[in-house]
DNA sequence: CCACATATACTCCGTTAGAGTATATGTGCG
DNA sequence: CGCACATATACTCTAACGGAGTATATGTGG
């Protein structure tokens, strides 16, 4: 009766959704009265951090923003820019956001959207762990052009597949996944599992073949959180040990999969790669990490950088000028080795028109 | 260059994003290598507060949960169930969620989703106020069928549309909207607005327009939250006087629009259902609203509870059908008054095969 | 037993997305 | 100078799907 909702995130705007899977607990004894008293009292206080997952594209590769802290200090990990939420400096949780990256970049964010809410990593409550998390971590996803036109002065572009090396395929399937995540896997997911994982209905091996895309399952490219998590769970990203997690320090063979990041950021990080995937299909959202004037190859190119796989180039032309994404600029760009392109430009206009689609993408078989 | 995204949410899951619009404030001077320094203080601290907005189908109406808090008082108002997330006493977000809604109602929630974290909202800071908020708020959305199976004790269900008589488009295009709401949303979208608006590229009047469909443009049944957000930025709802905007203090005949609640919880309501509009549609999550059996006609009519318009029948079976959503049971439904209709379960297994999609829906023309 | 109501099966057709083919117009090298 | 090459762009074909209508089956209630 209960759904047991397997991570499967199509649309993946709620790819961070359904994480803490729905078991329901013992009923408790009524304590309806309680609602006259609970009072948000200082015992309950936290600090609230502001993360920003900063995407753009550079040169046809998919980047995201990260500060070296410490680049001394043994197990420096990368960050992204983050900070605290400051009720007394900050008007509102994006403006708060917005400050602390122009501090800690130079950066001016443009576009930028709320991504999900998490509390329960970092210092991870291991049963028995009273001194639980008392940090929430909000992370937000934000799309700039990779110019220094708005300002960076510090940070450094790093490509998204150096933290998740089994998302790219852009090439073809990354041999990580058949050569060490595959594997692994299937040992832990047939493992025996903790009293709270029986329950669900969905087992582990169900989830491995689902993300992973193994045993005929599709590869779906806007799971990136739910791979990064089952991973994690598995004991075989680097934060796992960090975090003292158990299934962690079973591995005696751990490999390496991808550079690890601090806090949970390498998650936040995750979450935004899967948005950005959904949510350029259906919303126009590409046209926050083009320049002013492009052509159309450039715009499927920072799309394919986005999504992996190549897109048929005929039909990608015919569904952005059709959907009205774009108009003529009237001027051409020339050497570009062949034919010149029109140089196009996005009409804001379609924001105003009926609900604004994305780039509506379409495979390629071989190439062209 | 920088985009104004309107608050267009054809998909809906971001339905509370952009809600900030993405302006940009003057560089500040380099404090960089306050990167080194920022930790997460006491001072920095505030209370989060979860809240849940639950949702089910009784009798072909689209209802949510609500408790009723001190009927007595004056200007009393709705609550959603909801309490303060304690690190102490829940693992999680969501397990904190539950134990609130357990405690407060006696309902065990089964599907639950994490919908937004709001904070600029509830003693919202004016201009030279510094006494900024201190609490945050976590929405959720749960679906659950409705009955009292789950344990239901407490709090009531009432229809969404006594909260956002609006949104009730059943039967046809609300009175409301041409008799109060078109014309009080034209003045206010003439006045001058402040500084901070003007620099937008989207005009007020181009906000009004898209989101409650006028002057040609269509109704989008996912805009709830922009719309309930428009009304209160022109200060048009009970919460904008209580809150003390200037814009509701500067109406002389301000109509009444829907029932209040207390803090920002229409918002979030408005948020789960702009959320669940949108996501019935591309993901199986109808059948958290179902019992365990039922007919085609019975699913039917619960999806056009939450969308509204009417579908048309032959196509909704041969698409739920045909998506492999369901299998029958065996069993019929007599006393239908005409011929017994076949029960269908959910096919949970859908959700282990290709990413499982919603319910497709296409509107009827007439009627059948 | 007949009117009625609902359930269910089947057909038609226009739109669209996937895929391929053909043509235009530059650059750069021999 | 002109030809190979590369890219841009226009056009065609087709299978799938969704929107819409029609026909038939099988109950209930007067």
């Amino acid at each position: 009766m209960i759904s047991a909702y397997p991570d499967c995130g199509e649309h993946g705007e709620d790819n961070a959704m359904n994480m803490e899977l729905s078991g329901r607990a013992k009923p408790s004894p009524d304590k309806s009265q309680r609602v006259l008293e609970r009072d948000i009292t200082d015992n309950d206080s936290v600090g609230i951090g502001l993360n920003a997952a900063i995407v753009a594209v550079l040169d046809n590769e998919p980047v995201a923003l990260v500060v070296r802290q410490d680049p001394d200090r043994i197990g420096a990990t990368d960050v992204l820019p983050f900070g605290p939420f400051s009720p007394r400096d900050h008007r509102t949780l994006e403006g708060g956001l917005r400050s602390w990256v122009r501090d800690q970049t130079g950066l001016d964010l443009g576009y930028a959207e709320q991504l999900y809410t998490f509390a329960d990593r970092g210092r991870l409550p291991e049963p028995g762990d009273d001194d639980a998390p008392h940090v929430v971590s909000i992370g937000y996803l934000a799309l700039t052009e990779a110019t220094s036109h708005h300002g960076l002065t510090h940070g450094i572009w790093r490509s998204w597949y150096q933290y998740f090396p089994w998302e790219d395929w852009r090439r073809s399937r990354p041999d990580i996944i058949g050569a060490e995540i595959e594997p692994r896997l299937k040992l832990w997911a047939d493992r025996p599992s903790t009293a709270s994982t029986q329950q669900r209905s969905v087992t582990r091996g169900d989830r491995v073949r689902m993300c992973f895309g193994l045993d005929g399952a599709s590869w779906d490219e806007e799971k990136v959180l739910e791979r990064y998590e089952l991973l994690y769970e598995a004991g075989l990203t680097d934060e796992a040990l960090r975090d003292g997690r158990t299934a962690a320090q079973a591995w005696t063979d751990r490999p390496k999969l991808g550079a690890a990041m601090q806090s949970d950021h390498r998650r936040i990080l995750a979450t935004a790669i899967g948005r950005t995937r959904a949510k350029i299909k259906y919303r126009p959202v590409v046209f926050e990490l083009m320049p002013p004037d492009f052509t159309l190859y450039e715009l499927q190119k920072t799309v394919e950088a986005i999504l992996g796989p190549h897109l048929h180039k005929q039909n990608f032309r015919r569904l952005v000028e059709g959907a009205g994404l774009v108009e003529p600029t009237g001027d051409v760009k020339t050497r570009t080795g062949g034919r010149p392109a029109k140089l196009f430009r996005f009409r804001r206009e379609v924001l105003l028109e009926r609900p604004a689609p994305g780039v509506r993408v379409s495979a390629a078989p071989s190439r062209n």
